[in-house]
DNA sequence: CTGAAAGCGCTTACAG
DNA sequence: CTGAAAGCGCTTACAG
């Protein structure tokens, strides 16, 4: 095994003690000794064990990320978004992800949060898109650990979202603004939280406008993989959409995962309905697709900020951070969507 | 803070030894004795801390993914081949991200990668396209760790990779089979390596069907974020490749993300060339996007393998996997790139 | 089946 | 500026 503080002592002659100050940067150490014992340590490869160290000052210096598998392009950017902020502190990041879907049940999700809190590895946790009732949230209180929401909303815990009612609403109001009266939602699985949320605001904004609503209107894929947001089932609802006898002219997109299954079951199958989606993900704006833009690398630098506050000050007041998503308009959100754009140099200058 | 083993042990009248063998699974714990520590435990919601079990164990449990931060899409779909082998065995994932690109110097990634095998917080590493000649590799001998390589080579620890050379020589050999003989290869930053391996792959192609080549075949935008494997430098470089001068007739695409950035500067600018890439994303398919696979998942599913086995066995042989990537033919291998699909039904029953 | 005790590798007042 | 010692929260032979 690799060497421990006390075989660095031994050889610079000094104590356990005046080892561990000079890793710990402290300042009472004269520099002869310093220089002394690092150069011995260096010799070693020696630096002070994480775990030991965490055990000795009763912290961390971790923060953890609980995750879904499930979710991927949405994390990825959340993830930038936290890193560029952590690179700032003393923390460090760790993930851990967690099976949300397939033959999980809700009660099997919270066993796995709460096997994740009780383990205590972390100073603090930031829980992405896992969504409980607020029993259950309620209930990992007892834990008395710094924990942040993001893409969720309890009172009790600190949290940063997304209107996602209000998103959609907004969507679906710009197609109607646009003179479509017959639009049909593109969902994935129907009782996963983001679809309920933007399924709300999908119909509140046609009835809002006169249009008649019923569940209908609403087509998923049989692909059920991560909750159905993924390119083949964008694919399948979009084509079961194209072929109904309800002949729609519009399609509000649940995200844009989906849509780029939607779009390509627009191209093979030579029918073009304009679309407004879900998210704005990087590609989104290569592919000409309008969006709801989600913040999401601010939702991340957002997170990080809350929960290093809260791991620093336990008993300040939860807070809540509530975006409302930006209408993203492109190409797919005319009739003639794979017209190219026109050529401009916007794309040499804008890293957007 | 919350409670110890010793708050348990007290509360139930027995040792603390008799505790922690109730959580190690430990069958020599009569059945009354073990339900009262469980009730008593689960009142308290006490476990053991996982810090004070690694020291004491002299084993973490813990895995440690080291990646790039500019390592996304590919990443991702390598982490879930880990998550999927990680979730039948007994450790646990934790995920580093260090700085690769931007003002970091070489030294500064060998630096970052050693601070987190010095920190001792895992039992093994996986380290992704993280590249480093064979004098660094070397030196990290020294910490006499569990090392698994992916996407990169090195003799003296496990690895699994994918022959780049041969990649790119059978993409550019495709495009050269189907008649083209000025062919384009759209590059991120040059001096990266997946780029020096698959250009290199390109130009022996071209040499090989007595094709000349020089540097000015090679293009890449301006955008060097993630060493320019990013949408805008991909539209970027294919911008620059539909005015040039030398006009020419099918491009070798160094990764599926530039290629989005290809696609749409080709609509832009209405002048399609038959491509082929470099990767086979998972959203490829849906772009009709030639691409020559890296069988990600595959990849992530083996680096567990291997790893876990060094672990439990640290002195069997090392051993390499190298994949040869595949050739996925899709619209974008021909002119009529932008022609959708026959729509046959086979995204209904097609997962992949 | 259970307990006393040593040990894992550190940090941090306290005393000098 | 430095050391002796207690303590962090566990595990694990060893002895019974």
């Amino acid at each position: 095994m690799s060497s421990t503080i006390y075989d660095i002592a031994r050889e610079a002659g000094v104590s356990i003690a005046t080892v561990s100050r000079v890793f710990n940067n402290n300042p009472k150490v004269s520099p002869a000794t310093r220089d002394k014992i690092l150069e011995i340590a260096s010799s070693y490869g020696y630096h002070p064990r994480a775990q030991a160290q965490s055990l000795a000052r009763r912290k961390t210096g971790l923060i953890t990320a609980i995750v879904p598998i499930i979710s991927n392009y949405f994390f990825m950017e959340v993830l930038a978004g936290m890193q560029d902020r952590l690179a700032e502190c003393e923390f460090e990041l760790q993930i851990s992800n967690i099976k949300t879907s397939g033959e999980v049940r809700g009660d099997d999700v919270r066993q796995q949060v709460e096997d994740i809190f009780k383990r205590g590895m972390s100073d603090g946790y930031i829980v992405v898109s896992i969504h409980f009732d607020d029993q259950d949230w309620e209930y990992f209180k007892k834990y008395e650990t710094p924990i942040t929401l993001i893409d969720e909303y309890y009172e009790g815990f600190d949290s940063v979202s997304v209107d996602s009612v209000e998103g959609a609403y907004t969507a679906t109001k710009s197609l109607i603004d646009q003179g479509y009266e017959n639009i049909a939602m593109l969902c994935a699985v129907k009782d996963s939280k983001p679809v309920i949320d933007r399924s709300n605001g999908f119909r509140k904004a046609l009835e809002d406008h006169d249009l008649s609503f019923n569940e209908d209107h609403l087509f998923t894929g049989l692909d059920t993989e991560r909750d159905g947001h993924t390119e083949l089932n964008g694919y399948q609802a979009m084509k079961a959409i194209l072929n109904d006898s309800n002949s729609y002219d519009a399609v509000f997109c649940n995200s844009d995962i989906q849509a780029l299954g939607a779009l390509k079951a627009m191209k093979d199958y030579k029918k073009t309905l304009p679309i407004i989606s879900f998210d704005d993900l990087s590609f989104s704006q290569y592919l000409g697709l309008s969006s709801m833009r989600q913040p999401m690398y601010q939702m991340g630098n957002i997170a990080i900020d809350k929960l290093t506050n809260r791991i620093n000050q336990p008993q300040i007041d939860v807070t809540h951070t509530v975006f409302s998503p930006e209408l993203i308009v492109r190409n797919s959100s005319f009739e003639d969507a794979f017209s190219p754009d026109p050529a401009e140099d916007k794309f040499s200058a804008d890293k957007g």
